[in-house]
RNA sequence: GCCGAAGUGGCGGAAUGGCAGACGCGGCGGUCUCAAACACCGCUGAGGGCAACCUCGUCCGGGUUCGAAUCCCGGCUUCGGUACCA
């Protein structure tokens, strides 16, 4: 800063005269550490978080200082919602690393006023309770609980202000009941339904979840047998009736790489069904429809065969009586891959002829009828017209099964007659149409419109869209979740459970058999129950709700937990949704924060609500890492236990180092011995605050000012560099860029610790600059800066007010102004000197001293000078040469 | 394959068109101590020079610009998501 000024003029010296200043904060300890007390140096107290912070914990808990108002209108709401933990057992440090700068961002909002609503609860269902249930021999709800009060005891430990009095577990009737309150009005509404769909079946263990299969050969993760397909009923969702509304994210401010996912999960595709014929055969009258969908009318000419998904419909209509063994044996091989392993690309293409022929709308030509499982079911009408000319896919087919291949688009400079090697997929606006009849010669890109107007006008076609996401299936063949309120009567077929008997409890005992199939199915007073409809005896639907319904609406309950008259208080919903800022994981992208929408979406169209969305803004942070670099797991051996850093280092150390690491969203290895850094910090945070005027054994300073400053000239710049640092963090704060924010607060008690025992120290800007530091810190690190603050209360003799209850302080500007400044001079775009000028110099003046500069003169040498580039605000001046 | 994010000292990272490496870890030297630990002070990108200083340096190759870690084009690598979606 004064590097231009080199000449030590000597400040006031010594350290040691300030006792009397009524600002003075040291602590009372300072006198009693007499057996410490060596070369004249009181040991001062030691700060020590596992004294200080359950002392402050409890204090906050008996003033409920954070259990919100819900009803106060005075103020501005925000709604800070943090995603709600699964009761596995206990908190690891990635449930610290999204909640703790989710506290700061609380108690930051606060300093500013804000009403802040920070709810807590439990995900508290789901299939880990079970499976451990079942191996324990115990009731999953015993297992739940036990870990919810462990882990309630782990976030109170985190300092954080949880709305404690708005805690709800998803497991207790007084949550799930609404759950099946909401099943209900969506069946109501048409948008829950009932239909036939395949799971995955174990001969000993009945359903399995997805990740139950092990291995390629596809065993149960339990007793080892082969897994079967099963078809089941099963309950769905309507999703797909809002794609097109959750395309739509204006209003909401979610990271890119979320909405590009939800995206593309929902994976709108712009094409036209088109009706093929089925062709008269000896076995088969012909004429039946069959719908295919396309995004490529444009190659309708190039459909050289048609390919039917194995489970498709019209097989059993269409098949030959001689192809009946090849076909039925490769429908069953099908039905015994997963999903997953039929969409497998690498596979080579597999399908069988079914021994029929369908008719192509365009031309009347006859083309074969494949059956093939790299055609879905489940997508678009579960047929295709092949082009293999144009399709990759189809061209591997029909390479395999030596199938003409016709090529209908072409680039316009193309030659007609070269022989395909791959698919030609391109789709731009340079491509002709050749072997395509009376659309020869045409744009590409302009016959798509024609043929499918065409096919329109003749019946056999029109333009469709078609959607990825497939409805929802919400159906578990599992006991710990909520009950589907459906009774199955032999009458009158599925019947809603009447809303009055809601809910449908889960049974308390549970009976695994020491299976893992679903013990309501066999628990006969649960099963046996009267039709609501006829009187009839009649047995209850024993699937249970998809955990991911509780998640869909959880926000709306934690601002009436405990209502019991409606799922939620319609009038603090309008008042306080949607939520102003969410946080949580990425991984989420496409399951919960999707459901989420619809389910808000679907609440607004059953009048419940009148938002359209439910979270306004949303922050996802990164994933803490295990110390190899893998994802953290107790079989890798890699977890880190949050508790044991908290014992030895402090909440306030363990939050800070969380959120110094780097940035918020990227996650990353842990490394405890990087923790040191934080916890030096908040050391040298509290002895600057007890004991400003000590100084450390070993300060070679001898309480000097530095080199070239007097005692105004250091007040100035720890005035200024406190209210610098406020600006700074401020804005740090506000984008909740927490590792610059620490960096910052460290910077500048770095600047007070040089000043520390010198006779600056207790000056009325050293006091501020101590208080602005404490009051920053005081959201990411909020017990050590209580307890100082109530220290700094008691020593000025003023009545303890608890820091976080204080306003964030205001910057002022005047302190930051400063009289000179240092501009770096570059020569050809290199660094060569830097001069310190005063802040209004012309640039003029300024250029006359940089070009008298001896290094400046050097580097420029003899050649002339072309310009002088004065960037931004005389930040920086460039000396452009000739060349 | 496709989609997304990211590549900067020994390590975590800062700087997003203007002084590369803030802040911290680790390391080296020193002070304090009988000694150690703690704490404190100084140094710490690489190479060269007695020095003042000089040269090189932000994944690689080009480009734009007075000036590029930052913007553009091409490539490589790592991580995350997805998986024949017609």
């Amino acid at each position: 800063m004064h590097a231009d000024t080199p000449d030590p003029s000597p400040g006031p010296a010594g350290g040691s005269f300030h006792s009397g200043l009524g600002q003075d904060v040291t602590t009372t300890d300072r006198t009693t550490s007499d057996e410490g007390s060596r070369a004249g140096r009181p040991r001062i107290e030691r700060y020590e978080p596992t004294a200080i912070e359950p002392k402050w914990q409890e204090r906050w808990a008996e003033l409920r200082m954070y259990d919100t108002d819900l009803s106060d209108d005075s103020r501005p709401r925000y709604y800070l919602l943090t995603m709600y933990p699964y009761p596995s057992g206990a908190l690891h440090i990635g449930h610290w690393y999204i909640k703790t700068p989710t506290d700061a961002i609380a108690r930051y909002r606060r300093m500013h006023g804000d009403n802040v609503f920070l709810p807590i609860g439990f995900d508290a269902f789901g299939l880990p309770a079970e499976n451990a249930a079942i191996k324990g021999g115990f009731n999953p709800r015993d297992w739940t609980m036990q870990n919810m009060e462990k882990m309630r005891g782990q976030l109170r430990s985190m300092g954080a202000t949880f709305a404690w009095d708005a805690e709800l577990a998803t497991c207790e009737p007084a949550y799930y009941r609404w759950n099946q309150w909401l099943f209900l009005q969506l069946l109501d509404r048409g948008l829950a339904y009932r239909a036939i769909s395949p799971v995955d079946w174990c001969p000993n263990d009945g359903t399995l979840a997805r990740e139950q299969v092990e291995g390629v050969d596809r065993r149960c993760w339990r007793c080892g047998a082969k897994v079967e397909k099963r078809e089941l009923a099963q309950w769905y969702l309507r999703i797909t009736r809002y794609a097109d509304e959750l395309l739509d994210f204006s209003g909401i401010d979610w990271p890119e790489p979320i909405r590009v996912q939800q995206t593309n999960w929902i994976g709108r595709s712009s094409g036209a069904e088109i009706t093929f014929e089925s062709a008269p055969s000896p076995s088969h009258a012909g004429g039946a429809p069959i719908k295919v969908f396309t995004t490529r009318p444009d190659t309708l000419f190039g459909a050289t065969f048609l390919v039917l998904a194995p489970e498709h419909p019209l097989v059993a209509d269409l098949i030959a009586p001689e192809r009946q063994t090849d076909v039925e044996a490769y429908v069953k091989a099908a039905a015994d891959k997963t999903e997953i392993d039929r969409l497998s690309t690498d596979r080579d293409k597999t399908g069988v002829a079914i021994g029929a022929e369908a008719v192509n709308p365009v031309n009347g030509e006859r083309v074969p009828i494949f059956i093939a499982d790299y055609v879905l079911g489940t997508y678009g009408t579960g047929a295709i017209m092949a082009v293999p000319a144009h399709d990759e896919r189809d061209f591997a087919f029909a390479r395999r099964f030596d199938l003409p291949i016709v090529q209908v688009v072409m680039p316009r400079d193309a030659s007609p007659h070269a022989e395909l090697t791959e698919a030609f997929t391109a789709h731009t606006a340079d491509e002709v149409m050749v072997n395509s009849g009376q659309f020869d010669g045409r744009q590409a890109s302009e016959a798509w419109h024609d043929i499918v107007a065409w096919l329109a006008e003749q019946g056999k076609g029109e333009q469709t869209v078609t959607y990825r996401l497939r409805d929802w299936l919400v159906s578990r063949q599992r006991y710990w979740g909520t009950p589907i309120p459906v009774i199955h009567c032999p009458v009158d077929g599925p019947v809603p459970v009447p809303v009055a008997d809601l809910p449908v409890l889960l049974p308390e005992t549970v009976d695994y058999h020491g299976s893992g199939d679903n013990p309501l199915t066999r628990d006969e007073a649960f099963l046996n129950v009267d039709c609501p409809r006829c009187g009839g005896p009649a047995k209850r639907e024993t699937d249970t709700l998809d955990t991911f319904i509780d998640s869909s609406w959880y926000w709306f309950r934690y601002l009436s937990p405990k209502l019991d008259d409606a799922p939620v208080d319609v009038d603090l919903v309008r008042r306080w949704t949607p939520v102003t800022q969410y946080t949580g994981g990425a991984e989420h992208a496409v399951m919960h924060l999707l459901y989420s929408r619809f389910f808000t979406k679907a609440m607004r169209d059953l009048g419940l609500v009148h938002e359209s969305e439910p979270f306004r803004k949303l922050f996802n942070q990164g994933q803490i890492l295990g110390a190899d670099g893998e994802r953290m797991s107790k079989s890798r051996g890699n977890v880190q236990d949050p508790d044991e850093l908290v014992a030895r280092y402090g909440a306030d150390a363990v939050r800070l180092y969380l959120m110094f690491m780097g940035p918020w969203d990227q996650g990353g290895p842990w490394n405890t011995k990087g923790i040191s850094g934080p916890v030096k910090f908040l050391g040298r945070v509290w002895a600057l605050t007890i004991d400003p005027h000590g100084r450390e054994a070993g300060d070679q300073t001898d309480g000097a000012l530095p080199a070239g400053e007097d005692e105004s000239d250091a007040r100035d710049r720890l005035r200024a560099a406190a209210h610098r640092t406020l600006r700074d963090v401020t804005e740090d704060y506000e984008g909740f860029r927490w590792n610059t924010m620490v960096a910052k607060l460290m910077e500048l008690s770095n600047l007070l610790v040089r000043y520390r025992g010198t006779s600056v120290a207790g000056l009325p800007e050293w006091n501020e600059a101590i208080r602005l530091l404490l009051l920053m810190l005081a959201p990411a690190a909020p017990h050590i800066t209580e307890e100082l603050w109530s220290r700094v209360l008691a020593a000025n003799g003023a009545e303890w007010e608890s820091i976080h209850v204080q306003r964030w302080p205001s910057v002022d500007e005047t302190a930051i102004v400063e009289q000179t400044r240092e501009v770096p001079i570059q020569v050809n775009g290199k660094l060569r000197d830097k001069v310190t000028v005063p802040v209004g110099i012309s640039e003029i003046e300024l250029e006359q001293i940089v070009l008298a500069r001896d290094k400046v003169i050097a580097a420029i040498g003899d050649v002339p000078v072309a310009r002088i580039i004065h960037a931004g605000g005389g930040r920086l001046v460039n000396i452009v040469l000739r060349r």
